[in-house]
DNA sequence: CGAGTTTGACCCGCGC
DNA sequence: GCGCGGGTCAAACTCG
């Protein structure tokens, strides 16, 4: 101790000598430099002037430098632009290139990388959004159209997210403008399908004829002439069908002069009470709430068949099936039991187009594992094209069907939080899912649930579009059900967004929404972290959240109910802090 | 009168 | 090349 104070004092008296010399210092160069200042005034004036020009001459040549890189950036910035855009155009028009100038590059391309097959509309107007549902004043006023809407808002096509990639003109309009390419690269008809009109009018649009079109067909049961989808229809054109008594019936969307979706209907020639709707094309306008219910269920399968048909090359067979989600409806295994055979026109002339059939019938009718074989390798005889059924087993007719053909939904009728079950089944032919099939033949089985628990983590990393599937019930039990909250994802998304609207916009535009697509990404990267397809995969989360409610499943086996036990448990984890992100934003 | 429907004709792709 | 079947066109027709 006193040796410190003793140091504390000599290193006290040191500095008080160092100040005093620094201050003779300091005042000694104060009387020099007064000198030397009076005597070199002139001289550092002119010094000044003469650095000061020599930094002005740097800062031309600087700023001429800078304007030089400035303009081969421009000149870079357009040609990039002008070759981009001449690559949209080829690939777009793929058929004509081939034509004309085959190459190795674009005879190797993956048609799947040149579609989009959104259903959903693009967001033509976003002001339009505004004055709808985004407004969290209008709550209760709007409630029950945000119930509507929320059984109406779901996916958007991958592909319009892989579109988006490339296609970006503008900073600014990057989640705009890739959509209507989209639209227009992935809504084309075959030239040979078009009108006269377009096909001598728009060289581009005719020349889109190699694109990949999906078609999402629709079974529900339905008494009136067609399904009250919410959209304008106008009928075009009326055939026979072979092997079917009943016309099909032609119809155009007529809400846009120029969108190009339509729509067959046709009743099924084996009970007429089905009304087989088959959609095709992207709305490229707004839609009405009642409109995208429909809109979204079949953006969303169309969804799921392409990212299938994308990661697959098509001709190979196998019977798959699937859990899933669509826009609400319960998650649930496969009951091969519920599902019915599809009506096949001709099955011997397999389907020009990748299809999907979303069978919204109810479960009322004999069980037929044998129509579900007897489909699936139709389907999977299809050497060109999979296929793929969606089946919407209700045993709650108070869902969708119900609501067409009586002009309005009637989804207040059912309260959000007992959405009855309803089975989803894929039946493809998609090499990679051999989980499905493997599944399938487990449920066949009775396999236990460890092994399907098991399968089911496999196929999440084995399966883009499962994941994308999975992510989306997540979204859903989150939004709604699993929070009992309204003001969940469901609310924050559906609410602020139009029908068939993709899901990018929102959820680019929601940091609650990116923090948890952003964590289910990283999440489900896990599982395959050299799947370049699972981030976009993860932004196809249903725009509305229904309660994946399964105490009300009542016509769920309880093998499927176990089995979505098991994997919702298996990613409990990720499941709560996917929650919590809306907790704790 | 305009919008929507009907219906025969037409076009095109595909298989034989 | 021919026939078949799916899809579309467009004039005629219907309806409000």
């Amino acid at each position: 101790m006193s040796f410190e104070s003793a140091g504390g004092h000599e290193s006290q008296e040191l500095r008080q000598v160092q100040s005093r010399r620094e201050l003779d210092e300091v005042s000694s160069l104060n009387q020099s430099s007064v000198l030397v200042h009076k005597e070199l005034r002139n001289d550092e004036e002119e010094n000044k002037l003469e650095s000061a020009k020599a930094e002005m001459g740097e800062a031309r040549e600087e700023n001429g430098r800078l304007k030089m890189m400035l303009e081969q950036i421009e000149k870079d910035y357009h040609s990039l632009q002008l070759r981009f855009f001449d690559i949209v155009k080829q690939e777009a028009a793929p058929k004509k290139f081939t034509e004309s100038a085959p190459s190795h590059e674009e005879t190797h391309e993956e048609p799947h990388e040149l579609v989009s097959l959104c259903l959903g509309r693009r967001p033509s107007d976003p002001k339009k959004d505004d004055n709808g549902c985004s407004n969290p004043k209008n709550g209760k006023a709007m409630k029950d159209e945000d119930w509507k809407a929320s059984l109406s808002l779901g996916w958007d096509s991958k592909f319009q997210l892989s579109t988006e990639l490339v296609s970006d003109q503008s900073p600014e309009t990057s989640l705009e403008e890739p959509k209507q390419v989209a639209v227009e690269a992935g809504d084309t008809w075959p030239t040979s399908k078009l009108p006269k009109t377009m096909r001598n009018g728009d060289d581009e649009v005719s020349q889109q004829t190699q694109v990949k079109r999906a078609r999402v067909s629709v079974r529900a049961r339905c008494d009136t002439p067609t399904m009250n989808d919410g959209c304008q229809w106008r009928k075009y054109g009326q055939k026979i069908a072979k092997g079917n008594p009943c016309p099909r019936a032609y119809y155009r969307c007529t809400v846009a002069p120029e969108c190009p979706v339509r729509k067959q209907v046709q009743r099924c020639a084996e009970d007429m009470s089905i009304l087989i709707t088959t959609y095709e094309g992207t709305h490229n306008h707004p839609l009405a709430v009642s409109a995208t219910a429909m809109a979204s269920t079949t953006s969303a399968a169309a969804s799921m068949l392409l990212s299938g048909s994308s990661t697959s090359r098509t001709g190979l067979s196998s019977t798959a099936t699937a859990p899933a989600a669509l826009n609400g409806f319960n998650f649930n295994l496969l009951d091969n039991s519920r599902v019915k055979q599809i009506y096949l026109p001709n099955t011997s002339s397999p389907p020009l187009f990748p299809t999907v059939t979303l069978d919204l019938t109810t479960s009322e009718s004999a069980p037929s594992s044998t129509h579900f074989n007897k489909l699936s390798s139709s389907f999977a005889s299809n050497p060109r094209f999979p296929s793929r059924s969606l089946s919407f087993s209700s045993s709650d007719s108070t869902v969708l069907p119900t609501t067409w053909g009586t002009g309005y939904p009637s989804y207040a009728a059912v309260p959000h939080n007992k959405i009855p079950s309803g089975s989803l089944n894929l039946i493809g032919t998609q090499p990679q899912e051999h989980f499905y099939q493997s599944y399938l033949e487990k449920n066949h089985q009775a396999a236990s649930q460890e092994s399907l628990t098991e399968t089911l983590t496999k196929a999440i990393a084995s399966d883009p579009s499962l994941r994308s599937m999975i992510a989306a019930t997540i979204s859903s039990m989150v939004g709604s059900g699993g929070t009992q909250d309204h003001q969940g994802v469901g609310e924050r998304l559906g609410q602020n967004s139009n029908w068939g609207e993709p899901i990018i916009e929102a959820v680019s535009l929601d940091p609650l929404t990116q923090n948890r697509k952003a964590f289910a990404s990283s999440y489900f990267n896990r599982f395959s972290s050299s799947d370049s397809q699972t981030e976009s995969l993860m932004l196809l989360q249903p725009r509305v959240p229904l309660s994946i409610s399964k105490g009300n499943s009542t016509s769920t086996s309880a093998i499927e109910d176990k089995a979505f036990s098991r994997i919702v448990a298996t990613h409990e984890a990720a499941i709560v802090e996917w929650a919590n992100m809306g907790l704790n934003p």
